[in-house]
DNA sequence: CGATGCGAGGTAACCGGTTACTTCTGACGT
DNA sequence: ACGTCAGAAGTAACCGGTTACCTCGCATCG
């Protein structure tokens, strides 16, 4: 044992009274051993309480490196889901997965990267919305090649593709058509005055979903009233905060709600509870994600695939499929948070 | 660049025109260079792309490990709670941070274990709720042997203590007292037939929750009845099956109820809802943990400091505090999930 | 009976860094 | 002019494994 109290292999091969290629050979199970040989190298691993130590392993030979999911944080369901999808996939694939989480500060972002190329790990993923400018693509650029360089792979998930000549993997879910099929929705039950709660201009993620939002809207023949386009972060606080502010200003003037997000939506229905407001008799609300306290909330909501988000990003980046950029498909599923308006015309 | 395409320190260090070592000083930074050397140096990692190999860096240098937790599911918000705070606090300590989950094996737990031991982790907390038997305190003992021979510290979180002599730390909170005084709310709110949903003989914190419950029926002079007992795993989907099977049965019987958590407790509106039975009207009830979807539900329930849980564990891994068993205190949160009975005496 | 082959185990190079120790250079003192 | 010394850079040992290659002994075969 070396004198820090730490046992290598060396202590092994010496108490065994053999080398330390016949320890590693043992530990390998990869080489003919003599069982006599093999018995007094087992006791001796048991005897010294002996771990190889990773590094060292890692250093020498090439094995599989694990597979990180980068996110903001894993208290925001939806991020909870696919990690979760993401450590399924891994695990079948015979990986160690890692969830790191940067709070959504960038400098901790490109200190997690470099850390996980560092530590060569197999794949990194990067999940979730940003605001799609320079600065972005440059740091994504950035760490595709270094990453790269460090042969590691790239996957971005639920983000923009960087364009031709980046080693980034993309893997995406449908939000535009999500939004307007769930618009549509809101609209076949007569629904005319529609608030979308959740704007946040930049934000790749909220501008497909209000873009759905509108298209939906034109098709019917609404037109689109900025005034009812509010901004709010994906969060329960900003969804339950935007949403009184907007009912102290005066009467609603919307009969319904497209939350940005479950969350904006359970936010929204505490501040319209609040206000004397029911969910759906006087104000129906839908929303986006479809996570499982969305279930309770009794919500209306498009579905994403989040498990399989995490899985497709895994297989991606093991080249399990081809790379073209992946896109899933949403679907929307109707719980109890909406209420036909009837054949009255709203009020303008 | 070495044929493999990996560039290490001796290409960089031929491309600069100087040796490894005024390379790795510096990286370092911690000894004096020429600042034209310096400039060689720096880029010729910029043109080369270059990472040092954390396993390499790792193998020479002692540098602090990651901290690890090991958690069932990340899915579930009071892993996901516990798991922040432990990401938080690492950052704070200047650590990185690994999520890692089991999906309930055994099996991956070892594994994910055994890993952790081998890159020498600086800390592994273990998380969650388990079978107090004689398999487990073997299998945790020898996991505290084995990574207290690799020099990382393992720390029990909500979990219970495995004797003298085991390198272990725990931190906890108190199960009991929080259970017994959301019973006692419902007892004095008039409830004398409170049904405990969410048992789990031989699962610590079920146990202890139960033994609250009782306790608390017992102050009051309301004797235990093993028929309002029933069992039920801590999920959503749990609490929603046994409650319908509950009211196949029969005329309810009880007035409350208490879930063994809030995921039980959501499961178990959902079903009363479909029974045709309203929370609070018809029927009073309370969880445990105050996890974000209670406040949905507008669930009356016993708050966990998830956060706090979490930073403790980080905090007692690193040394910062004395090492004595730890445990947090919790408080009941009430919304509006319970009804007073009022003052006629609820029939038996 | 000596050559051949093969299975078991040892030797040492190597993975890619860090760092103690050594060497070299030039400024400075006498 | 020569010895001293400090600062900058190089040399090589070391971290703890893996594995290509080599050696040795014994059974098999011509």
């Amino acid at each position: 044992m070396t004198p820090s109290g730490r046992v290598t292999i060396r202590d092994v091969a010496r108490r065994a009274g053999v080398s330390v290629a016949t320890v590693s050979r043992v530990l390998a199970g990869d080489y003919p051993v003599l069982a006599a040989t093999r018995n007094k190298v087992v006791r001796a691993v048991r005897e010294l309480d002996y771990v190889p130590n990773a590094h060292a392993r890692a250093l020498s030979a090439a094995r599989p490196g694990a597979i990180a999911i980068v996110v903001d944080s894993v208290a925001m369901p939806y991020y909870a889901y696919i990690a979760q999808g993401v450590e399924e996939q891994a695990a079948l694939e015979g990986r160690l997965s890692l969830i790191c989480t940067t709070g959504g500060d960038p400098g901790r972002e490109l200190s997690i990267v470099r850390l996980l190329r560092e530590q060569r790990a197999e794949a990194v993923i990067l999940v979730g919305s940003v605001i799609l400018d320079d600065d972005y693509r440059k740091r994504m650029t950035e760490y595709a090649h270094a990453l790269a360089a460090a042969g590691s792979r790239l996957v971005l998930c639920g983000r923009p593709p960087l364009g031709e000549g980046v080693p980034a993997l993309v893997v995406g879910y449908d939000n535009t058509g999500g939004a307007h099929a769930v618009t549509a929705h809101l609209l076949s039950a007569g629904h005319r005055r529609i608030l979308y709660l959740g704007q946040r201009p930049g934000h790749t993620t909220s501008d497909s979903r209000v873009a759905g939002y509108r298209s939906a809207l034109a098709e019917h023949g609404v037109p689109a009233d900025p005034a009812l386009e509010v901004e709010a972060e994906f969060s329960r606080e900003a969804g339950y905060d935007a949403m009184r502010r907007r009912l102290a200003e005066g009467p609603p003037g919307f009969t319904a709600v497209f939350a940005g997000n479950d969350l904006i939506a359970s936010g929204a229905i505490q501040a319209l509870d609040e206000h004397g407001l029911r969910v759906p008799e006087d104000i129906s609300i839908v929303g986006y994600d479809d996570v499982p306290p969305a279930q309770d909330l009794r919500l209306t909501t498009v579905h994403l695939p989040h498990d399989e988000l995490g899985r497709a990003a895994v297989r991606l980046a093991l080249g399990r499929v081809s790379a073209g950029p992946l896109i899933l498909g949403t679907h929307i599923v109707v719980r109890g948070s909406v209420r036909p308006l009837g054949p009255r015309r709203p009020s303008r």
